[in-house]
DNA sequence: AGTAGAGGCTAAATCGCTTTAGAAAAAGGG
DNA sequence: CCCTTTTTCTAAAGCGATTTAGCCTCTACT
């Protein structure tokens, strides 16, 4: 592999005249800059991007972390959407990806992590929001974007659904059907997303003077299996079931379809059932489950630009992204008659 | 944040013996190593990864390098669990991931980038075997290795599932049922499996002294709006039908579902319908896709198992790993009577 | 003509590590 | 007690780029 010292003999130039040309200085003759460049060619030579980050403090790479309790990593239906959202958006940039190795549980410093690495900037989505490390890495120079997690620094910002909103458009969807006894399964608690939905629940349901009842609303952890237990354990309870129940996540929602079809009740017809996300499987399954749809793509666009944003400015003062939400309607809810 | 050489000056040392305790030298007392070492901890330094590679030619990580025609990304439901399947293995020996901002039809060379980070290896899934800058890559020293396409070299191997079996798999399947007609719908005929996936079935067709309609086997292009289009193509042939249809994908399959419901036909009443790879929402699906499993998460894992055998050993010779399939009966089709 | 300024180029230091070659000190051996 | 080995440590040369400071050589202006 060539190296800038092979180009700058072969050109007959010093290594700076080369170093000037590939970074396109201004005080490089026209001439010299078109006979390097042909060189560059012919040769066939890349800079090492490794050499240039370790002189240049940048490495033209995003380091990327996240983590979910069961370690469902690229699989996560709605994690994987994003990450996509911010690749398309990175990658027209030129910037490569770096996905930290880190794991569920993992008791490891972020910071240092992209410091090692000299990434130019980071996402973060899916660890606790209370995890002790997250501090060092507001504090840090690194421009950072969180995704569902309201943290922010000077050189950090995040990117969130409107989750409160959303919940609150599943409540009034559902009444609007006619359904005044209302259930929600949640994710787990301690996340943002699922503290916003149970406050745009709470919320709505006031606002449009219905009530609800405190076992209806159960705990679970976003997972499938989470929802089809949750789920059961409302189909436990010995007093009237509600109507209608919005899941907190689709995934749930899923796992609550497949409860309710064993206990040989139907959807809409015994429940309807309302969702969140929008993930890729809730289109699919029968029915077709009626969802609170977040731009999962999107959120990751704006993650990647917002970065972007932080890296290239340096304003120090920025406005986290808040993504509406949008009542997506298929075939899981009915009309109370 | 600390270097090296802060950390010296603390411990009273040379920056040599600083790096040699970092990695492990035997020529450094205990006692020297464990007083370093705490200092090491205490100023909470991490050695900088940029630095060490430069000057010691590895990076402790992995190129990936995806694509398909649709840019899918990560959201590509088969490379999706292949990555996770790689990822898994290969955080659990902290390795981290580089994602090469690379798009379908990107004319870049391989080599060249994975020499640019210094990669230690590079596992690649999804282009065209055409490519003619994958030769550049076999032909380099840099540890690859070939996911669905066989390819190799001396620090080059490939994974890949018996898609001459699996297409087997299905026609025995569905001969076992009692179907004779059988027709088939293919991926793009410039893949590897796709080849395969047609030999396989027409061999098999062969064994069990079938016939097959030239005109019942329509090529597509493993999307689901492929399948779409194919199952239409089919449904307005004029001669009769195939009783049975054989995707050489799950998302073609799923298409050609549609297709055939559109036209108020059923599954398996009207049309038995067998996929490949079993993706996530081949099983949510009504009815449930019949397919023929490929286990992709495996497929990762042996991809990054077998790469970190080629850069642990350098032996230069090395065996494929193909891995078998196995026919995985849901609802999509019927027994003839 | 003399000098300031611009244009075009280069030498050398630097980034934070690894690694080679060799020095100093301690341990054996006869 | 001197010489050879072994053990333990260090100086210095890279790795392949970027960047600062400065040196010439021309123009242009007074």
């Amino acid at each position: 592999m060539a190296t800038i010292k092979d180009i700058a003999r072969i050109a007959g130039v010093s290594v700076t005249t080369v170093s000037k040309v590939l970074n396109d200085y201004p005080d490089i003759s026209k001439q010299t800059k078109e006979m390097v460049k042909r060189v560059i060619a012919r040769e066939n030579y890349r800079p090492n991007a490794i050499a240039r980050s370790l002189s240049s403090h940048k490495s033209h790479s995003i380091g990327i972390f996240f983590t979910d309790h069961r370690n469902s990593g690229l699989r996560h239906p709605f994690f994987r959407d994003i990450i996509y959202g911010i690749e398309k958006t990175l990658f027209q940039e030129s910037y490569d990806l770096i996905l930290f190795a880190h794991q569920w549980g993992d008791t490891f410093s972020y910071a240092e992590k992209c410091q090692s690495r000299q990434v130019d900037g980071a996402v973060l989505m899916g660890m606790p929001g209370n995890d002790p490390y997250l501090e060092r890495l507001i504090d840090s120079e690194i421009p950072t974007v969180f995704i569902d997690l309201e943290l922010s620094g000077k050189n950090s910002c995040y990117v969130i659904s409107d989750n409160v909103e959303g919940a609150g458009q599943a409540v009034s969807y559902l009444a609007k059907l006619g359904h005044e006894q209302i259930g929600m399964i949640m994710g787990q608690k301690n996340t943002k997303p699922a503290q916003d939905r149970l406050s745009g629940f709470k919320q709505r349901i006031k606002e449009l003077h219905l009530q609800y009842q405190s076992e209806w609303i159960v705990e679970a952890d976003f997972s499938e299996n989470g929802g089809y237990q949750a789920m059961n354990r409302i189909l436990k309870l010995s007093g009237p079931y509600p109507t209608a129940i919005f899941c907190q996540g689709d995934q749930m929602a899923i796992g609550a379809m497949k409860a309710i079809e064993e206990r040989g009740l139907a959807i809409p017809g015994d429940f309807s059932l309302i969702g969140f996300d929008d993930i890729e499987i809730s289109s699919y399954v029968k029915p077709a489950l009626t969802t609170i749809h977040q731009d999962k793509i999107l959120m990751g666009e704006k993650a990647a630009q917002l970065l972007l944003k932080i890296i290239n400015t340096g304003e120090q003062n920025y406005t986290p992204v808040v993504l509406p939400t949008k009542l997506k309607i298929r075939d899981s809810c009915r009309r109370l008659s």
